[in-house]
RNA sequence: GUGCCUGUAGCUCAGUGGUAGAGCUCCGCUCUGUGGCAGCGGUGGCGCGGGUUCAAUUCCCGUCAGGCACCCCA
């Protein structure tokens, strides 16, 4: 289509089309998906796109960007109600988790999502306004870390099924109720002790949400962050426990992973352990540093704060859309359209007329043609069937269609066959 | 949200202050019952809006979209 002749034919900005050539792609990418989830039993649930705004507000927590500037408002029509574009999944499946009474099934309570989200941001390589996540969620009577590694574990086969190489798990704990606000205020009284060496950004970080100091990539920040406190030496009895068990399931599961003391998230509703996927630079490779596939971190206090029974939690989401781009840019095994095997050539009216119903008939038989019946000359069509590169051309002309036969022909050799139709699938069978 | 760069055909890219071309693709013909090759022809475009100018695709401004860095995150 022309872009210039009407105004505003255009996707709106950070959303994009995915075209069919790329649907293979995703395609196969669910179906790895779903076996994973029916591997590890994580049973799929889908939640609405919109939601209460307040859902967000309460999880996600003020001050964090996602909910503060990039949430997509919708207005409710008769209604008071400020809803929201999902920006995230967790606080939805924590939603319905207590909404439907979840706690009455066994535990652990293993929910798999998928589906867009949004967020208002400035769109970028890998980011997207309306883009595609696929989450993992796990409840559980206790917050056994088996669970934590469970799920990373299982994200972590999963990019592995794609053929995603040089993953590595950056971890961390960021402590719990009883230790993170002591720790918070420790690493405050460090920086206010150097606040006026730090940048701009980190000054309003000091005041709205410290733990991202640990984070800032300008130099003058990172020399102060050396003699920063920091989180694993902070962390409760408890939580270091949980923390080292964490890291002891990963070692049996030779999961390679990068301790990562700086790693925090920008969703406030994490506790102890927190972790992202990245990729390790690879020589010869457009770097793809600082790009996390997908991130997590358990959430023991959600279910709780929106009026469930303690439950505590753990899950994690992955970027598709990032998968997918590293697969492309990786050229990983990029799935290809099937050949099709059968291609259709009519020759005048009369053959024409039957076709549709030629094609059905095969189709019954299992047996995918294609045609170009809006052609007339067989010389195209024969031309079409070449360039599809099918194994058997059919040519279904006048006086075969009065006969009731039709013409086999094998495209590589060009040795033909006449067969009546009645046998024609079998026979095509025997060729493919 | 901030800064820098970019925007010519479906794709990859030339080019110019006097309204544009190539390769590939697509469609047709040579070839109306036999494809791969080749030849010929055709469709189709200066992101949008405004300004300067006799004249703007070209210069300027705005806008929209894309890319990169920051920010943030998936």
């Amino acid at each position: 289509m022309a872009k210039s002749s009407e105004k505003n034919v255009q996707s709106v900005k950070g959303m994009r089309d995915i075209l069919p050539e790329e649907h293979l792609l995703w395609e196969k990418f669910f179906s790895n998906f779903r076996e994973l989830c029916n591997f590890y039993n994580f049973r799929l649930i889908s939640t609405p796109l919109v939601e209460d705004v307040a859902l967000f507000q309460k999880s996600s927590g003020e001050g964090s960007d996602v909910v503060d500037k990039e949430m997509y408002m919708v207005k409710a029509k008769g209604s008071s109600k400020q809803l929201a574009l999902r920006p995230e999944g967790t606080a939805s499946v924590v939603r319905a988790y207590i909404q439907h009474g979840m706690k009455q099934q066994p535990h652990p309570v293993k929910l798999a999502y998928y589906g867009p989200f949004f967020r208002h941001d400035k769109p970028q390589f890998g980011r997207y306004r309306q883009f595609y996540q696929i989450g993992l969620e796990t409840f559980s009577a206790k917050n056994n870390p088996l669970y934590d590694a469970q799920v990373i574990l299982a994200a972590y086969r999963f990019l592995e099924s794609l053929k995603i190489t040089g993953v590595v798990i950056q971890i961390n704990s960021i402590g719990c109720k009883a230790c993170r606000p002591k720790y918070l205020k420790e690493l405050v009284a460090y920086y206010k002790k150097h606040k006026k060496d730090i940048c701009g950004d980190c000054k309003d970080r000091l005041a709205k949400n410290p733990l991202r100091l640990l984070d800032c990539k300008k130099d003058k920040c990172k020399e102060i962050k050396v003699g920063a406190p920091m989180t694993f030496e902070n962390l409760c009895t408890e939580c270091k426990g949980h923390f080292k068990s964490v890291l002891e399931y990963l070692e049996e599961l030779q999961l390679p992973y990068n301790l990562n003391h700086t790693l925090v998230r920008g969703l406030d509703y994490y506790s102890k352990t927190v972790f992202e996927f990245t990729l390790e630079p690879v020589e010869g490779e457009e770097s793809f540093e600082g790009l996390s596939l997908g991130g997590g971190g358990r959430y023991d206090y959600l279910v709780e704060m929106f009026g469930g029974k303690h439950t505590p939690a753990v899950g994690l989401a992955l970027g598709i859309d990032r998968v997918l781009e590293v697969i492309k840019k990786r050229e990983l095994n990029i799935p290809t359209r099937p050949k099709d095997k059968v291609f259709l050539i009519h020759i005048g009216e009369l053959a024409k007329r039957k076709s549709l119903v030629l094609i059905e008939e095969l189709r019954k038989a299992k047996i995918n043609v294609r045609e170009a019946l809006g052609k007339e000359s067989l010389g195209v069509q024969l031309k079409i069937a070449d360039k599809l590169g099918v194994k058997l051309a059919l040519i279904f002309g006048q006086k075969e269609a009065f006969e009731e036969s039709i013409i086999i022909r094998n495209m590589a050799t060009g040795a033909q066959e006449t067969v009546p139709i009645r046998s024609l699938a079998k026979t095509i069978k025997k060729h493919i």
